[in-house]
DNA sequence: CTATTGTGAGACATTGATGTCTCATGTGGG
DNA sequence: CCCACATGAGACATCAATGTCTCACAATAG
């Protein structure tokens, strides 16, 4: 085959399988690992190289994910300066991963009850966090739990994503969409 | 079988095998037609009298979640009064839908681009209506469009329904929760 | 040059869900 | 009483995806 002429290691290989996996996966969902090999430019004898099983391969998208989702996380600097503000930093910087976390919210969804990989419990704490640091600041309001607005992040973050792979809105819009919503809401502000 | 002696015509039946059928679904929503056949009371074979098979089955329950939201929208009387109470009206009336729209909204996502059922844009116009008509009163914040919305509304209701699935949060809190964050977001009022 | 290694292609068995069929049963209506 | 009919149970073929295997080929290192 004219395949690249690189002295390929897996470890580089392996990467670029993840990436190409994410990318379809985002557009759909129940794509075959036979799809999945063609859209990584390999065959389906060398995915299952890399990947034991479609459940490695989901599981190893979900440790890319968190890990996507931690380090935006982190360049969004949660602790630093009004709740507000870190929240659209986080948006911004979660953008390029928005595709990859939408698969993956859907697929948590039929994985009734099962145990769930503990990333995600670090991740949800960590946005709670930054939820409550508001809340204690006076910057959001007390009625709605950290827990909720964790978890209707995580939903606006999938709508977003999903409307913007329909072309039902522009992806350039895509942060200051679900921020402006999660924030202010649709409500107009009289005292401005 | 010690099954209910009425004289039950098949009209009657598809109802209870519908609403079965949903609320399993919106649990597990890769439930085999085994499963669902067993959650109904019935055979297998019984089920496949009702409908075609798994497919007949998912348009026939998207029918019905886009007639409960349609009737959930007639009770809510989107034209009268406050656009903003129009929207609370609305997810108290569509609450008891939740799960089954949680269920039909994933599962169109993975219809990739193929032809989805008319009553979704007929609802999408509806929705988007109260959504515009918000804004022309000078209610709703214009920089936020309709479409976006109307998108979120679906989402959060998604979000929402899992959550309480799960156990996250309670379902007597579910409709104030999300039109509070739809219509006043997180940040808290100054005005007030 | 030669051995090693990763790869593509394809054959193969397996599994799980699905759709179709038959047959016995039980019930209700005439 | 008897017939029609819906049902439940199960057998059966089908189909798609998966996982495993072998083999030939190309590239690379020694």
């Amino acid at each position: 085959m004219s395949h690249v002429g690189y002295p390929c290691l897996m470890a580089l290989d392996r990467d670029h399988v993840l990436r190409s996996a994410a990318a379809l996966l985002t557009r759909k969902s129940t794509a075959t690992m036979d799809e999945v090999a063609k859209a990584a430019g390999i065959s389906r004898a060398t995915l299952h190289r890399h990947f034991a099983g479609r459940d490695a391969l989901v599981r190893a998208l979900e440790a890319l994910g968190i890990a996507e989702c931690d380090a935006a996380l982190d360049r969004a600097r949660p602790e630093e300066g009004a709740a507000a503000d870190a929240v659209r930093r986080l948006l911004r910087e979660i953008q390029p991963a928005a595709g990859l976390l939408a698969f993956l919210y859907g697929e948590n969804q039929l994985w009734e009850g099962e145990r769930q990989h503990d990333g995600w419990q670090r991740l949800d704490a960590r946005i709670g966090a930054l939820f409550q640091r508001g809340q204690q600041a006076g910057e959001f309001r007390i009625d709605l739990t950290p827990v909720w607005l964790t978890e209707a992040l995580y939903g606006l973050i999938a709508s977003g994503a999903w409307a913007t792979l329909d072309g039902r809105v522009a992806a350039r819009d895509f942060p200051t969409m679900i921020a402006e919503l999660l924030l202010g809401g649709a409500l107009r502000r009289e005292e401005s």
